[in-house]
DNA sequence: ACCGCCCAAAGTGTCGACACTTTCTGTCCT
DNA sequence: AGGACAGAAAGTGTCGACACTTTGGGCGGT
């Protein structure tokens, strides 16, 4: 349940400097929030090391939410670590970002199927909307060339929280900055947009098994896309950047 | 105050009454797998409080060690917990159970079509073997019943290094916890070998697409026989157990 | 000049104390 | 008597300091 960092729910905006660490229930929350926020923005690109000291002051604060904050980006296998030695954005090397994908085909291939079955026909007319919607603009509602929006609404139609968490939480983390660090833009718009109609005409006509294989298909599709550019090497960045 | 200012600084044999939170990397480590064997044993059933300040006690050192324990376990979804109130180790509702079933369904199945398509021979030439030397006597190797073990091979097999961390990490840990709950002995022993039998064949033939299928049906029985049983609702209990 | 040991510096692990939040309980008002 | 409020109690969140481990550099031995 990350939705993209922008969502503030009940509270009103907040004026202050320190963007997302005041209003966010506990400290070690906006901590994690932050350097989750700075990872995105490459400003801790894959292989930066993350010095507990080094963040507590710069964020304004004590190594202990810090500290907690890494141990929950450690948890969800973003940065890498060991007991005595220091911590590190995680490192794309190419195995790992075939293991990425083949991890996302398996999980939403199957969410697809299960939503096949489950969704509702409310559900299956509001996505068709929305699907043509984005078709006739360029982009969606409110966030801009997200091509995530469609797979996570089906994905979140499996009604399976357990996998739903996974892929829109851990997963979608990683996948994002991926993205974001390889560069890769979405260059597959067409195709993808066709691609997403076979789908939603797989999950119309109930086919759960069509379903999971289109999905498959076109996750694999843009996975050779997105690897297709040679991903450089990381370079190692310090946190103490001034 | 642990270390007692004695010789041998490097290498300390501790002949402490504590079993296995000496010997561990860092104190923190030691806490989270005593929490998780306390899970496991029931000990901490389902519902149960996780209070840091008693588990701290308990273990004779100070509350930071138990709070970063506590946050791992929160990060692998074995316990529940909102910013300012007691974390509770997780409950299982028959939904819950549900969507711990798909996922290893969606992600096992998808894991044995890799292992077909990379396993070596050698490593099938072994794992028929291991199959046929359990079927002989009732117990493997070392551990005895332990169906995981030609689950966990494959998975491995599979070389999606993501995949197997969460197989044999999260997933493991919660269908563990679940059948020990429960009480859901394994009764489909000669069923489970003739279906392992199957997988194994479509393994050796190198055919995915039946590996995989197989490998759903047979993780699709046994949930259907481990969810038979009707699960309780979980008490409450303290962890100031006395 | 090379290799290994020793030592200081940096950084993580742990601790005890304090601040804040939540919950419970006892009391006062209606 | 019943319900809302205030205060205490319990528990989590945060902090600064200290202990331990790792690492990098200087020093002496060969």
């Amino acid at each position: 349940m990350q939705p993209p960092p922008s969502a503030t729910p009940t509270l009103a905006t907040p004026i202050l400097a320190t963007p997302s660490l005041s209003d966010t229930a506990t400290r070690g929350d906006g901590v994690f929030e932050r350097i989750l926020d700075m990872i995105y923005r490459c400003e801790l690109p894959p292989g930066a090391v993350l010095n507990e000291s080094v963040l507590a002051a710069r964020f304004g604060l004590s190594r202990g939410p810090v500290r907690e904050a890494v141990r929950r980006l450690q948890g969800i296998q973003l940065v890498t670590r060991e007991p005595f030695t220091r911590a590190r954005v995680i490192t794309f090397d190419p195995a790992a970002v075939r293991d990425l994908f083949e991890m996302r085909e398996a999980l939403e291939g199957y969410a697809c199927r299960l939503a096949a079955e489950r969704m509702t026909d409310q559900e299956l007319d509001a996505l068709a909307a929305d699907l043509e919607a984005q078709a006739d603009k360029a982009a969606a509602a409110a966030l801009d060339g997200t091509p995530f929006d469609f797979h996570e609404r089906i994905v979140r139609a499996s009604r399976n929280g357990r996998i739903v968490k996974t892929l829109c939480g851990d997963l979608y983390h990683l996948l994002r900055m991926y993205r974001r660090w390889s560069g890769a833009a979405v260059t597959r718009k067409s195709e993808a947009l066709t691609e997403h109609r076979q789908i939603y005409r797989a999950l119309r006509n109930r086919d759960g098994e069509l379903s999971e294989s289109l999905m498959r298909s076109h996750i694999a599709r843009a996975a050779a896309n997105v690897i297709s550019r040679a991903p450089a090497e990381a370079g190692d960045t310090d946190t103490s950047a001034a």
